[in-house]
RNA sequence: GGGCAGUUAGCUCAGCUGGAAGAGCAUUUCCCUUACAAGGAAGAGGUCGCAGGUUCAAAUCCUGCACUGCCCACCA
């Protein structure tokens, strides 16, 4: 074995291994438990960024647990064609060859499309074997395959049929950058610096105004209201009076409206229904006319001739202009709002009327929320509920069509004449062309141009992967639906998991998880969010190539606290890539010493104190960890493994277990080996969810080939029986004498390679048989040549004292002491004990603690403050001795 | 405007069913001791955001405030 853990090698060897040998494949049977998971599709465009790897890496974590626990379990893969994102990017791609989408035409663009995604939508899932995923890849799904697409087309006809997807006009999100329609969620706001204008609208039949103020002066040509409050004194009376809109004169009624801010502005607001989602609400309750004054194209529509055509930007700024030409303008002040932003393209978003495709999700949306209130889907941590269940209360209907060429083509046929020309007949969904139209018995049908929105098939998925949309009654889907988890950063609660849930319940009548495991978002070292144009991104492949996967893994897992943000840094990833050489290094000392001693005990019937002890502590860490694992706390289970292993079985049982493995007797040697490989195995089984790696390479060693860390047996997992015994305690005593030997002589400056001589005068007849029986580590490991035990010992000269644990011991210095040194040593001793012995004391006078504190906690004061005064007499007797 | 998190050592974070302040990294000293210098032993470094309250006892529970971050909102 190498003296560093040469991950690469290693990695590559085990990656193969696991495809190989279908290790996480699955297949239903209804003998064994499943335990079903799939991930998050990830969009073809991608590459693996630090969010997936933590992402994938968790619920990684998660399936090889559950799996050891010996669970059916299926973790699926897949990819997500991911609509307007993927052919944004194919279309800058063929922006840089200066052509447009349109001069290669939807068919060709789409082949263009199929092509790029052949060459590279394979890259992210190499990257999700890099990482180790134990995914079934023989389920490999991508949402626009042949069987996803036929489940978008089932569940749209099916919610088609049932009259809940209807075509309308309405105010939607609309992206003229994308050149769609977007949902509500799809957009993104920002605050931007800009202006509030104060305008003057002059009433019909007098010379008084009404000043409304707005951000928009441009869409004062689309104005078909002004509104204010009914409560507001100002203006009660101007109610239902006529105003003039300025520089067209068109006449428009002033309403009033509870959503008007009396405090706002000037408490009068102009209604702009056709461009505004409030005014449109406002138009609705008050029967407003809708004028359109731009379109799609973000121009300027039915306004007079020297407006039309404008830009928005353009017709603003004249606008603007016009109104302080004509004196309608009061004033202008600075004015910061938020500003909505296509969340994939980051263009301004209007709001304009457009006729699109809707689901209204009153009912499912209902469905759900009371899923998550009987608790069918629980959110881990619980604190996302609320937001949740909110979001999914204030929903409204669901804009579902995208005037994109990239995704699933909504199912619609319109009946049409000779000319091509639509008819009057209703249109029809179908999962192929229809063949005669049942209204008008037409034989011509066009299909709905528009496609789906990315996020209707990702609502699917829980199904689809599973092949609702071929059968909905397969064995698989029995079986496997409802997954168990569904790991995710937040990010996508309500574009994704909201909607899952939603259609779960609509078309399983069940929820498609239990759980929601939502994990935080990785930010750099300065708690920025990631990003390619901040120039911040931290590569996973990278860190794998020059840490090892088992140190991204594990470096992410120990900072993914449930809900929480992290900030990760390169020291993460090395302090991990060092507990990975630790784990090796030690396995490597225990593997080099066990070659020459044939097989191992597997019956040992004698323990010492120190093979107890790390019995009972692995136990208890055991049990911890895989309480962690199972509610999602991975960071804590990782912290529980580092600090189990580094501290306790390296520091302390490795070390003192050198004394037996360089014992001349082999039977002695043979027995401590036993134990450390026992619990070395163990060790490797409860990490290897987080590493992989490194866990199936050792524990293959250790078992020389056989079988997979991963597909071992339960049983051996809690096979530990608690040596009881109190063989904590007992080490504490043992642990105690021998670091404050370790403390003395690092303060008197002794060398390493100087053994001592001890005298131990007993102070405490409780502790003196564990210490002599076990004197070899208070040796071993504190340096000491040899022991002389005895009730009256004097101090001898050249000798430091040492109070610890019912000991006062004397170490022989010889030549090595500093007289000076050793008084100052001792006096800051007695300060600390007195300080001890004052606090103590004063919490035994306390009587209302006497009266209300337990017990136990009570005789540990007690004992706390008898050891600290004995600790001061044997103090005092040394500096009387040293004079 | 509403909601949710966070505020503990120079940095990243544990500890929060209330009973002597912890880890990793960085830093100081000693040590290349035949598992590991990607290491070992020891040290220094915190009035636990602020102000109240409950309690014998508060980093931990309650209230208010401040600051930071995120999410939601009908910011004309």
């Amino acid at each position: 074995m190498e003296k560093v853990y040469n991950s690469k090698e290693i990695e590559e060897k085990w990656r193969k291994y696991w495809i190989e040998n279908k290790t996480f494949s699955a297949k239903s049977d209804g003998n064994k438990r499943p335990f079903t998971m799939f991930i998050p599709p990830a969009n073809i465009t991608g590459s693996l960024h630090m969010g997936h790897a933590l992402n994938v890496t968790l619920q990684d974590i998660i399936i090889r647990f559950k799996k050891l626990k010996r669970y059916n379990t299926l973790w699926v893969p897949g990819t997500d064609h991911g609509g307007i994102a993927t052919q944004n990017v194919v279309e800058k791609l063929l922006k840089k060859e200066g052509r447009t989408k349109y001069d290669l035409g939807r068919d060709k663009f789409l082949e263009k499309m199929q092509q790029w995604k052949t060459e590279t939508g394979s890259t992210i899932l190499d990257q999700l074997k890099k990482l180790g995923c134990g995914l079934d890849w023989d389920r490999l799904a991508f949402t626009m395959d042949e069987s996803r697409s036929k489940a978008v087309k089932k569940a749209f006809i099916k919610l088609f049929d049932k009259g809940l997807i209807y075509r309308g006009k309405r105010l939607v999100n609309w992206c003229s950058r994308c050149a769609t329609a977007l949902s509500d969620i799809e957009v993104e706001y920002e605050d931007e610096k800009s202006n509030l204008w104060y305008i003057k609208y002059p009433l019909r039949d007098c010379s008084k105004y009404i000043i409304v103020a707005t951000t928009r002066p441009e869409t004062i040509l689309g104005d078909t209201a002004v509104a204010v409050n009914p409560d507001d004194n100002r203006y009660a009376k101007l109610i239902g009076k006529i105003v003039k809109l300025p520089l067209v004169d068109r006449e428009i009624k002033i309403i009033s409206d509870y959503v008007v801010d009396k405090s706002f502005g000037t408490g009068a607001v102009k209604v702009t229904p056709a461009h505004d989602a409030v005014d449109n609400e406002i138009g609705k309750r008050s029967n407003l006319e809708t004028i359109e004054v731009i379109d799609i194209g973000g121009r300027m529509i039915n306004v007079p001739s020297k407006y039309l055509g404008l830009s928005i930007e353009e017709a603003r700024k004249q606008i603007v202009k016009d109104l302080e030409a004509s004196g309608f303008l009061v004033k202008t002040e600075d004015y910061v709002h938020s500003v909505g932003k296509c969340y994939r393209c980051s263009a301004k978003i209007e709001s304009l009327m457009s006729e699109q495709w809707f689901l209204n999700v009153r009912k499912m949306s209902k469905k759900a929320v009371e899923a998550a209130n009987d608790g069918r889907t629980s959110f881990y941590p619980q604190s996302w509920k609320k937001p949740y269940v909110l979001w999914l209360e204030n929903l409204k209907d669901w804009c579902l069509s995208r005037q994109i060429w990239w995704g699933h083509k909504i199912p619609v046929y319109y009946c049409v004449d000779e000319k091509g020309k639509r008819t009057d007949c209703k249109p029809v969904a179908s999962f192929d062309r229809p063949s005669v139209c049942s209204c008008c018995k037409g034989r011509n049908f066009v299909q709905d141009e528009d496609v789906l929105d990315t996020w209707f098939s990702s609502a699917l998925w829980p199904m689809s992967i599973f092949d609702w949309g071929e059968d909905e009654n397969n064995e698989d889907l029995r079986y496997f639906y409802p997954a168990s988890v569904l790991a995710t950063g937040h990010e996508i609660i309500y574009l994704w998991v909201a909607r899952m849930v939603q259609f779960g319940l609509e078309f399983m009548k069940d929820v498609p998880y239990s759980d929601v495991f939502i994990h935080g978002i990785v930010k750099d070292k300065n708690g920025k969010k990631m990003s390619k144009s901040l120039g911040n991104v931290v590569n996973p492949g990278d860190i794998m190539d020059k840490y090892g996967t088992d140190a991204l893994r594990f470096a992410l897992a120990q900072a993914a606290a449930p809900g929480r943000d992290m900030q990760i840094s390169e020291e993460s990833f090395l302090a991990a890539r060092n507990f990975a050489n630790k784990i090796w290094n030690a396995s490597r000392f225990i593997i080099i010493n066990s070659q020459d001693i044939g097989e191992l005990d597997k019956n040992i019937q004698t323990f010492e104190l120190a093979d107890e002890w790390i019995i009972v502590e692995f136990a208890a860490t055991a049990s911890k960890v895989k309480a962690d694992y199972e509610s999602y706390n991975i960071d804590s289970a990782a912290r529980e493994i580092y600090d189990f292993f580094w501290t306790k079985y390296c520091d302390w049982y490795v070390e003192l277990s050198k004394i037996r493995i360089m014992s001349a007797d082999l039977n002695v040697k043979k027995r401590v080996l036993s134990i450390l490989v026992y619990v070395l195995k163990l060790t490797l089984q409860l990490v290897s969810p987080v590493m992989p790696f490194i866990a199936e390479e050792i524990w293959q060693i250790l078992n020389k080939g056989e079988k997979s860390v991963g597909i071992i047996s339960e049983s051996s997992f809690t096979e530990i029986k608690d040596g009881n015994s109190g063989s904590v305690e007992k080490m504490k005593v043992l642990q105690d004498i021998i670091v404050k030997i370790r403390i003395l002589r690092s303060e008197m400056n002794i060398s390493p390679a100087v053994w001592i001589e001890a005298l131990f005068n007993i102070l405490n007849e409780r502790k003196e048989k564990v210490v002599k029986e076990n004197e070899s580590y208070i040796k071993q490991l504190a340096k000491i040549s040899s022991i002389r035990f005895g009730r009256n010992i004097t101090r001898p000269k050249n000798s430091a004292l040492v109070v610890a644990s019912g000991f006062e011991i004397f170490l022989l210095l010889e030549g090595l002491i500093d007289i000076d040194k050793e008084k100052a040593r001792l006096a800051k001793e007695i300060a600390l004990a007195k300080q001890e012995v004052s606090r103590t004391t004063l919490r035994l006078q306390n009587e209302y603690f006497i009266k209300r504190a337990g017990e136990s906690e009570i005789e540990k004061i007690k004992l706390r403050l008898s050891e600290a005064k004995l600790k001061i007499e044997k103090i005092n007797e040394s500096l009387k001795f040293l004079g």
